[in-house]
DNA sequence: TTGAAAGCGCTAACAT
DNA sequence: ATGTTAGCGCTTTCAA
């Protein structure tokens, strides 16, 4: 019977059992040339090492994950949300995590949760796909996180939370803004209008918070008219802006990337010049502020180092050791055009 | 001993044998009751599944993809290049991706290709982790297309490619292009200029394809000075800006939004002003461009859709069903005020 | 209609 | 140092 000759040639591979009637070892021999572990006779195992070279034996993660109760998946949970689209930050963030789960023989699942609607996150952990779950935006009351917490599922947070028991990496927004705000003033911009988006993501809280403590650590009594929250859509930001021109103002600051894109277009349709008649600069720096003119001055996240950093510290937790409860990552102040003095 | 009771809680779940044992019957009696496959009594069926719904039964994917051969994840291969992760395209791609593969019960992975390194891929599929790949971005010399070709997995191309047999979903670039340049010309927009990027991307050489037919439906002759291909960086796009306006040219038209919103800015600081000086189009809409003033004409396509799509073929694929060699998806053409004519 | 048993490809105690 | 054996949880012949 030459039929298994070259049939079902996708289908069917080399498998552990094949090479040890190959060569005549046990299947447990072969297993061990290939982990490493055991105790195995030098020689015999480069016989299999180099047999497995040159047959092109590909192991089959299956077959291990079944036998280790592992998956060698991690999950990455992107908001679903029709806003999120134009934004980059999410793919960065993913794109770091792919290239350190490369690096640690992970793979990465993706799945979305939209408006806390999470029934597909609990069906990729119910079946038993991944071994643990990062998510990439927190929420004032977060569905995702508190299921995975309660299910005692391994997971980190990109982002913060007040819930000291989840494991968060984050970017430091309250030093960082704190500190361009502190740059802003010292450039005697004293007169600091404020743009915020929406209140129920913790982030927005925290470049809030770093603002005010900017201004607190000037003795500067922050102006109530000047500041605008929960600016979500273009016509509230509109309104924003139009309500903030009607007082002196030095510098308006957005909290990000889009509101401030917003604010640019309002101030050229009302022909106000930047920097010569207003001052803007962003909490959120993205290549459109940059490429802008004139540039914007703002604050400088490096997205993908979180992407990476959260996938390295999900992948210390699965392997049972010790990590911060913690990480904030860096900040780079880009000083601009927009904030020029004359 | 009751040591079972409630160790392991998250490791060890229940299972068909668990099942079978509780209600006295054989596990292939549950296995049959769960997949609705070969001949079972109604009402044991009954009892089982009413019993899986009250012990909250959630089966081991990862056993089942061993039983059959099958791993219910299919790939998305992203481009791993920097330049790309500022481009919301390949996420909307992917997040249309995930919203099918939602719904046919498969798994998303996504994994990167940078300059040709092809390794990520390969593991992934040699490691027998996916069923089938979503390739996002077709190129001219196309290694993923041709390596999962030449391995016989099920693949299919966002994008365009000279292979008839491989599997292709797009946007119908050609017409789409051919149609914005019609419109353009009966505007009495004669003297049209065009700048394109990346040669080597198939959708650059659609476009250009749309762009030369839109002329010759209307016997223009191209001006070979008011075109210039291949500025992928901002430095060639003003090259090609500089060089145009040397000329008498009516409008710009833009092969995609990075190279437009480039144009944007090279125009504005030469203080030429849209559209009483001259007219801009873009051949690929993106928020910046319609949020832009004064808003750009654009050719709008729906790339969620072309997720969705790819994935729903794929799926049809994997499970032997006959699908089209090539899928087109439509467009639309936004006419703004970049193009109006006093 | 149901069950027994083999098998998917790998790991890991427990021999030897 | 190597082999035997029994799983991991599910599917699927084949027999009853």
């Amino acid at each position: 019977m030459e039929e298994n000759t070259n049939k079902r040639s996708q289908a069917h591979s080399i498998t552990i059992g094949d090479i040890a009637r190959e060569l005549g070892c046990s299947k447990t021999t072969v297993s061990r040339a290939i982990s490493g572990k055991g105790r195995i006779g030098k020689e015999t195992r480069e016989r299999i090492l180099s047999y497995i070279e040159e047959c092109e034996y590909k192991p089959n993660v299956i077959a291990k994950s079944l036998a280790k109760s592992k998956t060698y998946n991690f999950a990455v949970v992107l908001p679903g949300d029709q806003d999120v689209a134009e934004i980059p930050f999410f793919q960065n963030c993913l794109l770091g995590v792919c290239e350190m789960a490369a690096g640690v023989d992970y793979d990465v699942i993706v799945t979305t949760v939209e408006n806390d609607d999470i029934s597909r996150l609990v069906k990729l952990v119910q079946n038993h796909k991944v071994d643990g779950v990062i998510l990439t935006r927190s929420l004032l009351h977060d569905e995702p996180a508190e299921y995975l917490k309660k299910e005692g599922i391994p997971f980190v947070m990109i982002g913060s939370s007040e819930d000291k028991s989840i494991i968060q990496i984050d970017n430091h927004h309250i030093e960082a803004c704190k500190e361009l705000t502190n740059v802003l003033i010292m450039q005697n911009l004293k007169k600091l209008a404020f743009i915020g988006g929406n209140s129920n993501h913790i982030v927005s809280q925290k470049r809030y918070q770093g603002f005010m403590e900017g201004l607190a650590a000037f003795d500067i009594e922050p102006n109530k008219e000047l500041i605008h929250l929960d600016a979500t859509t273009k016509v509230l930001v509109d309104k924003a802006v139009t309500e903030i021109l009607k007082h002196p103002v030095d510098c308006i600051v957005c909290m990000d990337d889009v509101i401030c894109g917003q604010v640019l277009l309002d101030l050229e349709e009302k022909d106000i010049k930047i920097p010569d008649d207003i001052k803007v600069a962003s909490f959120y720096d993205s290549f459109s502020l940059a490429s802008h003119n004139p540039a914007i001055t703002a604050v400088k996240f490096k997205v993908k180092d979180l992407g990476i950093t959260a996938c390295r510290i999900l992948n210390d937790i699965v392997n049972g050791r010790e990590v911060a409860s913690r990480t904030l990552l860096g900040y780079e102040i880009a000083l601009k055009a927009s904030t020029k003095r004359k």
